[in-house]
DNA sequence: CGATGTCGTGTTGTGTACAACATCGCAGAA
DNA sequence: TTCTGCGATGTTGTACACAACACGACATCG
């Protein structure tokens, strides 16, 4: 988690009101999606201010739009509230990520360059370096990583802006699910997408990354419900 | 447009920040595609709040999130201007419009109800009567609903809410082409399509419904562009 | 003992004043 | 005349004080 020195730094030299609201709005998002914030943890917007060395009003605006994404809830006289995630209710949400995986290799695929080819293998590289040392918060970033890979794969933005947010939305349960699941398991699971996906992008098959990509989405899906099924008994 | 003092009075009773947040979002949102506040026009944040009787940080709230939404930027020392829509910049989201209406048709599928079916044949009839009597902004309102009313047929929420937020980057657009078009023409075609639809929906197929909707949809952005070319020539 | 009212504390919501900034008009110099 | 600088004006951004509200602790009454 980034330091409050250096993210009061980092807001001091910000130049223009939009800069310093990305940096507020990224690094709480990460913040939640790391489960650095878990689900139903109680922030204050008072010592939130205090730590980015700001007043309540330009974080408020943060605030507000990760309420409208669905990460937070503000309660009056109560406090501002990490969203759960629960599986039920994010069935959905999987279902249309699905849909909108496949339309990433429809839509404006965007035949890789240079620089999106070496992210690839870096993320599979380290990828490989997880499977040797398991670590579930360099599994999450690994995970949020690989999603902005991906999606440098089209050139449509709304596509683009649509995933994201849905993204967001869901990364966090596997943060909650995987203590009860196989964690090696799943990091090997994870790292065969990996290496299958860039294989794809290296022969320039956008269209079969897509659909191994949502291929994956619906097992790893799949293998979440059952173990919280399997949990719950 | 509601009137002020309405709006005022309504505010007035709200209980709850909440619904307070809904009533501005849900008026600006609506002055905006409803071309009340044209693309390009300028807001003033007291002015409004004025108007409204509140004080500049509710409203703040909601004109932040119509920013996120792409329907207004706010620039300091400038003022809140309502975003252009150009055909160039919504090439994209069409495209992913037009697979988005197909999906209704295939994730959580909803068996219409009476109410629902009332609804399309209300539609149904006003289409008719504006066939009768052209006006654009009528037009502008029954597309507005019928595109709510199609929502319905879907139980998937994320769908909808990620369906909603592009058709209103999308739908001035109509608004700010129509004069260059053959508007009776496009009344017409309108209402056949709300008439294609509604006859699927009566039958119970929600997939066809939204194969109509994709295809009016493409239909619709092919012939807009076609008059943009023919207007810029 | 239990139920209930009440007050203290902490939170978000709102109002207001001021800072930071962009733009336009106008005066003055080249 | 034309360009330049600067100040007046209006705008959004930020800070801060207070209102509205929720919740728990505790006392008080039945």
């Amino acid at each position: 988690m980034t330091s409050s020195d250096e993210l009061a730094a980092r807001l001091e030299n910000a130049n223009g009101a939009q800069e310093r609201f990305e940096i507020l709005y990224g690094t709480l998002r990460e913040r939640i999606s790391m489960s650095d914030y878990p689900p139903g943890m109680r922030l204050s917007e008072e010592a939130l201010a205090a730590e980015f060395g700001i007043s309540r009003s330009p974080l408020r605006k943060a605030l507000k739009i990760l309420e409208a994404d669905g990460l937070l809830q503000s309660v009056q006289g109560v406090g501002t509230i990490v969203t759960d995630v629960d599986l039920e209710g994010l069935t959905q949400v999987y279902q249309l990520r699905m849909e909108l995986n496949e339309l990433v290799g429809r839509l404006s695929p965007k035949h890789p360059d240079e620089a999106t080819l070496a992210l690839f293998e870096e993320l599979r590289k380290r990828a490989e370096e997880l499977q040797a040392a398991p670590d579930m918060k360099v599994f999450a970033r690994l995970n949020i990583d690989f999603f902005h890979a991906f999606m440098r794969l089209t050139d449509n933005q709304p596509l683009v802006e649509v995933s994201e947010r849905l993204f967001y939305q869901t990364c966090r349960i596997w943060l909650k699910m995987i203590p009860m699941m196989d964690f090696a398991e799943e990091v090997a699971i994870f790292a065969g997408e990996i290496n299958a996906i860039t294989d794809a992008v290296r022969l320039g098959d956008t269209e079969a990354a897509g659909h191994i990509r949502r291929a994956h989405l619906s097992m790893g899906f799949t293998r979440l419900k059952s173990h919280a099924r399997q949990y719950t008994l």
